[in-house]
DNA sequence: GTAAGTTACGAGCGACGTAAAAATG
DNA sequence: CATTTTTACGTCGCTCGTAACTTAC
């Protein structure tokens, strides 16, 4: 049989049109490139270049054979990258969420669970994870409702629930309970990276202008140094103990108020049976 | 890059269970096969084998790495094959025909005409004939009508027309002519590998029965020395020339006086330009 | 003369086989 | 003890690079 290196070698050769340049792109001496030619057509019991005194061009074997060469080739590209990939796969431990709060909670839990494991957390829109959770980009994806499918078990979480933080001076600071409606309007502190959270946020309040932060120390800093409202959450002890210069409002709209699930493919139930366990 | 050997090496481990049964099979020896397998897992930075101390059985990867080495060693095989398939056809010209006496006039034609080329006809139905036209399986076929596609140039080339040949003692041997249905029921002498003419003689002459030759000589011998009526065509010499024992009546069926079309892709009109002017 | 290709020849490295060791049933 | 695998080591062969030659523009 011939060999993978010189289906390569034939493919360079076509790209760079002379053995010469063709070699050299290969880091091979012109002849060394030669010969392995003659040898692969001896192999083919088919010539695949028309060879004139100073000149080789590829003749209708030749076509054809690098048509074909580009196919194996290309497999067996695919073959090394899916492999690595499918060994990162096996040591990495991805969890795909709608927002962050969830992610706070179970990536501690997970990496106590399995020691020799990467985590891999990304917050994505539903869709992306749902359709991540199918390909096994994820194992683990936590969306706002159940999925409705038989391959897939979602466990109820968590719920969430947010509040605005107003400083004591501001005007609706003494109301026992606000919707998004009633702060339309305001300039708000807002952190990014927070999946379906913002999407609410511009949908509901599409008045506000929102002065979004990428770091939540930096956030902070600029709660403590500004009377700007932000939003505060159950899910983080800094969300519910109340701050001095903070008044926490519960926010009453559905939309705010979620329940998480934990969703996951039946065919890693048994794999990740801990961890199941764990969030039940 | 890993190797198409080390590819093969894996099958043979898959097929064989043991390395060193595999290691046999390869004609390698066994700490060789060993040896090769860890270098493709180095090559693919991934282990591809649970190694125990005397055991190695592959793991996940492995199961993997083996359906892609599959497909990879499968597509190498397929270019092999195809490229000597087409080397082939370079050098075979492919007359497929419906029926034999077109076979006798263009052979002789071609190989004069293509002296480097290997001919190769084929008798064969007139669908099996117009899709390995598309597939170019043949070069031309030889039918008994046009095709009817822009892709196809159909030349016409000959016509054949058929004669019953009767010794004089027959019954018929004073008539004109003759149509099949007159001679159905007559015990009749015939050469095998006719095409298309097998198929009417079949249909128009359901209760005759046919003495079936599968050499000409072998025929003849048989007209000679038996009473036995046979069919004659204009396009031999044979047929033409009054036999002492026969006597030639034409068949008045618009079936057995066909005229026939050499059928071309139009692709190929330029590489068969000398035959194509020779037939017209 | 420069740039392209093939052939000739010597050298080095890489894959092979043999031998040895270790483990299992 | 037979079977299986890995490691160690020396050898052989294959492919490489250099050099020389030929041809074309």
């Amino acid at each position: 049989m011939f060999e993978l290196n010189q289906l390569e070698q034939l493919l360079a050769i076509a790209n760079a049109g002379t053995l010469s340049k063709a070699a050299e792109q290969l880091h091979l001496s012109q002849p060394a490139l030669s010969r392995s030619m003659q040898r692969l057509e001896e192999e083919l019991q088919v010539t695949l270049f028309e060879r004139q005194k100073n000149k080789i061009t590829f003749n209708a074997n030749g076509d054809l054979a690098l048509e074909h060469a580009k196919t194996i080739i290309n497999n067996a590209e695919t073959m090394i990258s899916a492999l690595q990939a499918f060994e990162r796969s096996q040591h990495t431990f991805s969890i795909g969420s709608c927002a962050p709060a969830p992610l706070w909670r179970i990536t501690p839990v997970i990496s106590r669970q399995y020691t020799d494991m990467t985590i891999q957390s990304d917050i994505k829109s539903q869709d992306a994870l749902i359709s991540g959770l199918y390909n096994d980009i994820y194992q683990v994806i936590i969306t706002t409702h159940p999925l409705n499918d038989p391959d897939v078990c979602s466990y109820k979480y968590l719920e969430e629930h947010l509040y605005v933080a107003l400083p004591p001076a501001h005007p609706l600071s003494t109301r026992k309970k606000l919707s998004l409606a009633d702060i339309n309007g305001q300039t708000m502190l807002l952190l990014s990276r927070i999946g379906f959270w913002y999407d609410i946020c511009k949908e509901k309040m599409p008045d506000s202008y929102f002065i979004v932060q990428d770091e939540v120390e930096a956030l902070n800093e600029l709660r403590k140094s500004s009377a700007l409202p932000t939003f505060a959450t159950n899910l983080t002890a800094q969300g519910r103990t109340a701050d001095a210069n903070r008044i926490l409002i519960p926010l009453t709209d559905s939309e705010v108020n979620v329940t998480f699930f934990c969703c996951i493919k039946k065919s890693n139930n048994h794999r990740l049976s801990k961890f199941i366990a764990s969030i039940q």
